[in-house]
DNA sequence: CTTATTTGACCTTA
DNA sequence: TAAGGTCAAATAAG
């Protein structure tokens, strides 16, 4: 009952240049495609992480366009089920509903126990990430560069946990997107020093990026980026010998990409909601847009011929 | 002060 | 159940 004009404009805005990114990027997979389907081209690899590049931007779109439209048309056109409790977080007051989750008491020393809604917000989060694409960078580093991770990319991560892994001679450490709350970036990316090759790392990265940090360059596929930044100056690594190492500066990156299992299940991302002004937005709390649109993949009809040939790129 | 890392407990998955 | 992955309090760094 605010700015309603403000803000339709606002999202008409957004929605247009939405609808326009999705439609680039399908154009862009539609020309990669028909390179592909030349035979005389060595490209094997690299094309076919660009495509499912293009197609999370695709997919990313068209769900912000899909819940941006659910948001501001009124009630939702399909049936909402039962297990629906939570509204999207358009919600202009000033009163932060308290989704009944968050600040949860620690999980350390206290006598209660573990509530129902943490349990909750981890499985949505688990959902979402298992249809988050994933792929796996091999990186060697050189001595001379340091022997700090080797991040390759320009975002900025926070790392969140490290574990010991079984058989593994280094530990395996966990960063995800410095943005993540800000700006609902869902991605992740793990970093394991091989125990073989101390001068390997093998980057896991999950989800791309939706946020839009520093210098979001155009077209800058996630896999396929060969670049080597680093980003944090320590290495918390116990077992860190800054000498001998080879001293070919060989840089052999392996791109493996993998996930996408389900071609059927389109997945979502949060990305940031017309609101990130406003602090409506806290991090686990967009789960319930996921639910949104999750209801609406099935329902809606936007399902033009992009699956036909999502497969095609998929399994090209 | 704010922001990032460390680290052990908790949670999910195979 | 164990291994892997994540959370969040405590702590460190800027």
């Amino acid at each position: 009952m605010e700015g309603q004009k403000a803000m339709l404009a606002w999202e008409q805005k957004t929605l247009q240049s939405e609808v326009s990114l999705g439609l680039e990027a399908a154009k862009k997979l539609q020309a990669r495609l028909s390179e592909a389907s030349s035979p005389s081209s060595l490209s094997s690899y690299p094309a076919a992480e660009t495509n499912e590049i293009l197609i999370e931007q695709i997919l990313s779109s068209y769900d912000k366009v899909l819940v941006m439209l659910n948001w501001s048309s009124s009630p939702p056109v399909q049936l909402t089920p039962a297990t629906v409790a939570v509204v999207p977080v358009v919600n202009s007051g000033g009163i932060p509903e308290s989704p009944a989750s968050i600040n949860g008491s620690p999980r350390s020393e206290d006598g209660g126990g573990s509530s129902e809604s943490h349990r909750q917000d981890h499985m949505f989060n688990s959902r979402k990430r298992k249809m988050l694409p994933k792929w796996t960078e091999k990186v060697r580093i050189s001595p001379e560069r340091g022997l700090e991770g080797p991040q390759d990319d320009v975002y900025s991560w926070r790392k969140y946990g490290q574990k010991d892994i079984l058989g593994a001679k280094f530990p395996r450490s966990y960063y995800r997107c410095t943005h993540r709350s800000t700006q609902n970036c869902w991605a992740t990316k793990q970093v394991q020093r091989s125990d073989s090759d101390p001068t390997v790392f093998e980057l896991t990265y999950r989800g791309t990026h939706t946020c839009q940090q520093g210098t979001p360059p155009p077209s800058h596929p996630p896999p396929a980026s060969p670049e080597k930044r680093n980003t944090r100056p320590k290495l918390t690594t116990t077992a860190q010998k800054p000498n001998d190492i080879l001293e070919s500066l060989k840089t052999s990156l392996t791109v493996r990409t993998e996930g996408l299992d389900d071609a059927d299940n389109v997945f979502s991302f949060p990305n940031t909601p017309p609101f990130c002004d406003f602090r409506t937005i806290n991090d686990e709390f967009s789960s319930p847009i996921f639910d949104v649109v999750d209801w609406l993949n099935p329902t809606v009809e936007i399902d033009p011929a992009f699956p036909t040939f999502l497969q095609e790129s998929i399994y090209y």
